[in-house]
DNA sequence: AAGGCGGGGCT
DNA sequence: AGCCCAGCCTT
């Protein structure tokens, strides 16, 4: 059965009053956040590279971190690949930070250490695409262009009541062309802000929309038809697959064999325990290592990771050997300092913490 | 057009 | 257990 959304026609959707009806209620309920305070160019360009895909919350202590480390753009393009991964270390989607040194090294080389003040050259830029491009266009640069996430489009599927499938690039360039017709030239980056803080705090996803304080209700075809809660239109994504890992914790004395993952690919770069594929014994983990410069071995408890598109359930072992081997040998301060460990190997961080506070 | 790429918080 | 987040890049 086809369930029928017709409406009576008679919604308003009016764009001047809504922008004005938006920016009001963006000047009084605005959150105060660090990257607001001093929207330089450089300041919003790390905001917004940080805040792809990732929360504000979890934002917001790498971010003070970051620009008190690394507090231009030079600091950046001369900054060292580790130093970079562990500022980044436990925020995910580390190809971010990677491009972020590209572009900081392209904009000393050709803008004088400036960031272009360009929507077209911007999107030029390794990590900066349309949303980046028109994020930095407006709110560092006061130029009109719209900038739009998931927020927004979540934010207009359901204003215009639109039963385009938001994932579609097709639909993000239709958003796009329709929210140019919104900007006040004016006031472009509170525009930008605002628009994303309605979508964060009012016009929410995975829960109730909450039209009742909704500044824009007024002019929301979406709540005035009811139909503000099922929208916007997403199609399925497909499922996880499941890998499985072994995971050698080795030590010895107060050090642990860590190595370097690849350059390309699932957490580039950055380092780890001692990683196998598959799910192995504890005879078949002594081989590996070999059984003679094994002094101990203990089990330790499974653990799962998900990442966005993959699964790893892991098994862990704590291997104290006789002799250092070959390889990368650390200590728990260079451990804490130096290199980077991604967050699915908490688990067995946790437990050689364990181990070396049983060896004090 | 589709899939790779982190991690966490919410329902 | 799934959804989604101030997305972008490669294939």
């Amino acid at each position: 059965m086809k369930k029928c959304y017709n409406t009576t026609m008679k919604e308003k959707h009016d764009k001047q009053h809504l922008v004005q009806a938006l920016l009001e209620w963006y000047d009084a309920n605005a959150r105060i956040l660090p990257w607001r305070s001093e929207p330089t160019p450089y300041r919003v360009w790390v905001s917004e590279i940080m805040l792809q895909q990732t929360r504000v919350e979890a934002v917001k202590p790498y971010f003070e971190r970051f620009v008190n480390a690394l507090p231009d753009v030079h600091a950046l393009a001369n900054a060292d690949d580790d130093e970079l991964h562990k500022l980044w270390e436990g925020l995910g989607y580390y190809n971010r930070v990677k491009n972020m040194k590209k572009c900081a090294q392209y904009c000393v080389k050709h803008y004088a250490g400036s960031l272009p003040n360009s929507y077209e050259l911007l999107k030029q830029l390794p990590g900066i695409g349309d949303y980046t491009a028109g994020a930095i266009a407006s709110i560092a640069f006061h130029l009109p262009y719209p900038a739009v996430d998931g927020n927004v489009l979540r934010v207009f599927s359901r204003l215009l009541v639109s039963e385009d499938d938001i994932l579609k690039e097709r639909t993000k360039k239709k958003f796009q062309n329709i929210i140019k017709e919104y900007i006040p030239i004016e006031r472009c980056d509170a525009f930008t802000q605002a628009l994303m803080e309605i979508g964060a705090l009012i016009c929410v996803p995975n829960a109730m929309p909450r039209c009742n304080i909704c500044p824009l209700a007024e002019d929301c075809i979406g709540y005035q038809s009811h139909q503000a809660q099922r929208l916007p239109i997403k199609e399925k994504k497909k499922a996880r697959r499941i890998e499985k890992k072994t995971i050698l914790v080795v030590v010895h004395q107060k050090e642990v064999l860590l190595q370097q993952r690849a350059e390309d690919g699932l957490l580039a770069g950055l380092y780890e325990f001692i990683t196998l594929d598959g799910e192995r014994e504890e005879e078949e983990v002594m081989a590996f290592l070999g059984h003679e410069r094994i002094h101990k071995i203990i089990k330790l408890r499974s653990a799962k990771h998900i990442f966005s598109h993959v699964e790893w359930h892991m098994q862990g072992y704590l291997l104290e050997v006789k002799e250092k081997l070959d390889g990368l040998w650390c200590t728990q301060q260079a451990l804490e300092q130096q290199y980077a460990i991604p967050t699915a190997f908490k688990a067995y961080k946790d437990a050689l913490y364990t181990w070396w506070r049983t060896q004090e």
